[in-house]
RNA sequence: GGUGGGGUAGCUCAGCUGGUUAGAGCGCAGGACUCAUAAUCCUGAGGUCGUGAGUUCAAGUCUCACUCUCACUACCA
């Protein structure tokens, strides 16, 4: 057994998340999360919103509301979204809350103390009708290279140039649309994550277990030089920049950190906080001279925050110089693609978490998107991909395999586990079977290769199938009661041995199999053992256990359904 | 523009350090079975692995050029 931390990247607070966020950190983070406890680990399952920056500011004046209040109430409703697709974060924390304030700070003046933050000026959109300064992208103005007149401060979408805001003809607010607008200088801090770069490079080059993204990523930035970032900005909403005794620091009135600064923090803050409210002990997972060298953290994200978990996040945990816990691994996912495109929640593209549950239960989106893990390349996300998923692999495969299995056992064995038979060469076949793929997925899930794990869950309910139709009780049943009880008797074990596997990836499902077959919560573990526990599994119910038939697990996706909902969400149009 | 991915069966994707007839799921065709959610099981058809050249006894796998596509490019997060 080993401590496991597990971190998913922070959603943004401006919206509920859309299932490309879901697909590429929270849930696989969650599916590893629950296989690791069902192993034995002890594990820490850590998330939280990211609740600072110009967005949260800007979605919170729009609908006029207190920002801070704003940020309250999304952070509540995406706790609620993530509790109803199941996720199991043992703490899901508020990057604004008191605790990652301190920590930051903390942060902050130990860096400086070692040398790595200094102030340095540069300059910066100012917006006298908004009254702030503007980041890049939310200055527009005409492209000095196209002449196109909404280029954005950053870059030009229609030549798709790199630009300066400073560049900009005619530059204007996109807040606002005033063009009362102007350079000024403005000073901010510093990390000086240049000077970390042999280091970071060595740690990178040393790390095991990432993917090629993560890897390829990290390196491809140092390989293009470290440059230093800024990591305050002009800005009311967020972490204000304080002396070490808590008062104000000259000259950054108006000013609070970045959010890429703290939100990695909010990471150790939010075990804080669990820590508080459960008792835990989160120097135990967080200070190696506390015990924490022997934890295992495992970080989920998406491509987009690599460099930052990879690269700036390290920079201040080995900067500090304080005995931090570095991620151990760091699993990346590219992103979902719809019809084309990215999901986009300005564009309202794309299906988002609270409305996925209002067509389908979180059991469908959890198989399908973890089976179609956008890990190796972008992953298409397709309606009919969504219900060949469900009907095919769920509905049939698994949900009817523990069906037609139950309810020949209740029909024709007064729902009782029978005794009885002779094990011959298809309960050979299916103990070879399992002996092979149980051990195969279960370093499928230790190596985070999700796709991998769900194609050998699938193969194992399909062998099920397979093992029955080689059995054929029903056969039996006609000459041979007891040759049929065997066929039974191995097929309600693997109703349960399906449903133990199921629990980390569609959980609703697994708990009616479990409780449908009278599984108690201590024998639910994936304590599997060697081959001859693995052998074991096909004959572990005890002799006379009342079962029952649960009521039909996957209701089948319509085409109709599929047309109402691309109608609806507007996939599907060419 | 620069950098990094990717372009493999109708669709979504596997293919590790180059090595016999290129794989899976879905879809499709045929067959079997009848316990089951018209489910399941078996068999089969389908690919000159983006284009062109090169290295090699041997290339989907390495090199170069070209092409298409996606991402990143540091003040969106």
């Amino acid at each position: 057994m080993s401590k496991i931390l597990i971190t998913s990247a922070l959603p943004y607070i401006n919206g509920v998340k859309h299932l490309g966020n879901l697909a590429g950190s929270m849930l696989p983070a969650d599916v590893y999360a629950r296989a690791m406890r069902l192993m034995g680990h002890e594990v820490l399952y850590i998330c939280a919103t990211d609740e600072h920056g110009t967005p949260a500011e800007l979605a919170a004046q729009a609908v006029d509301m207190d920002v801070a209040k704003y940020c309250a109430q999304m952070h509540d409703a995406q706790k609620q979204a993530g509790a109803q697709f199941k996720l199991t974060f043992d703490y899901f924390g508020r990057s604004s809350a008191p605790s990652n304030h301190a920590l930051t700070q903390h942060f902050a003046h130990i860096l400086e103390e070692n040398g790595l933050i200094e102030e340095r000026v540069s300059q910066q959109v100012y917006s006298k009708a908004d009254g702030r300064f503007l980041p890049d992208r939310y200055v527009e103005g005409t492209c000095p290279n196209c002449d196109f007149e909404k280029a954005r401060g950053d870059q030009c979408d229609n030549c798709g140039k790199l630009l300066d805001p400073i560049d900009l003809i005619y530059p204007y607010s996109a807040v606002s649309g005033s063009k009362d607008v102007e350079v000024r200088d403005t000073n901010h801090l510093y990390l000086k994550q240049s000077a970390m770069a042999d280091d970071l490079r060595k740690w990178v080059n040393a790390a095991q277990g990432w993917p090629p993204l993560a890897t390829s990523i990290a390196l491809k930035w140092l390989d293009e030089g470290l440059r230093d970032r800024a990591i305050t900005r002009d800005l009311k909403w967020g972490i204000p920049v304080t002396n070490k005794d808590g008062s104000p620091r000259d000259g950054f009135d108006g000013k609070v950190f970045y959010v890429w600064f703290d939100a990695p923090i909010e990471y150790i803050a939010a075990t804080q906080d669990w820590a508080s409210e459960t008792g835990g002990d989160w120097e135990s997972w967080w200070r190696t001279d506390k015990g924490a060298d022997d934890v295992q953290y495992v970080q989920f994200m998406g491509k987009d925050n690599v460099a930052f978990h990879a690269l700036s996040f390290p920079t201040t945990i080995i900067g500090s110089g304080e005995p931090w816990k570095l991620v151990d691994q760091i699993k990346a996912f590219n992103w979902v693609t719809w019809y084309g495109g990215k999901f986009s929640t300005s564009e309202k593209r794309g299906v988002f978490m609270d409305q996925a549950l209002d067509i389908a239960p979180s059991d469908y989106w959890r198989w399908h998107l973890i089976a179609n893990a956008p890990e190796g390349n972008d992953a298409a996300f397709t309606w009919e991909e969504f219900q060949a998923s469900v009907n095919s692999d769920l509905a049939n495969v698994l949900g009817n395999f523990v069906n037609r299995i139950t309810k020949y056992c209740v029909g024709k064995f007064d729902g009782k586990v029978p005794d009885g038979g002779q094990a011959g060469e298809a309960e050979a076949w299916l103990i070879t079977e399992l002996q092979t793929r149980i051990p195969q997925l279960i370093s499928f899930y230790e190596a985070r290769e999700f796709r991998k794990a769900m194609a050998e869950t699938r193969a194992i309910w399909a062998a099920g199938n397979e093992y029955l139709t080689q059995a054929a009780p029903w056969t039996h049943y006609k000459t041979d009661v007891d040759q049929a009880a065997i066929g039974v008797r191995y097929g309600l074990n693997l109703v349960t041995l399906f449903g133990i596997l199921a629990q980390p990836i569609i959980p609703d499902a697994a708990e009616k199999i479990l409780g449908a077959m009278n599984i108690p919560e201590l024998n639910r573990t994936w304590n599997f053992g060697d081959a001859d526990g693995i052998a074991s599994l096909v004959d572990a119910l005890p002799i006379g256990l009342e079962i029952s038939a649960p009521e039909v697990l996957f209701t089948k996706i319509e085409d109709t359904d599929i047309a109402e909902w691309s109608q609806r969400f507007g996939g599907g149009e060419s």
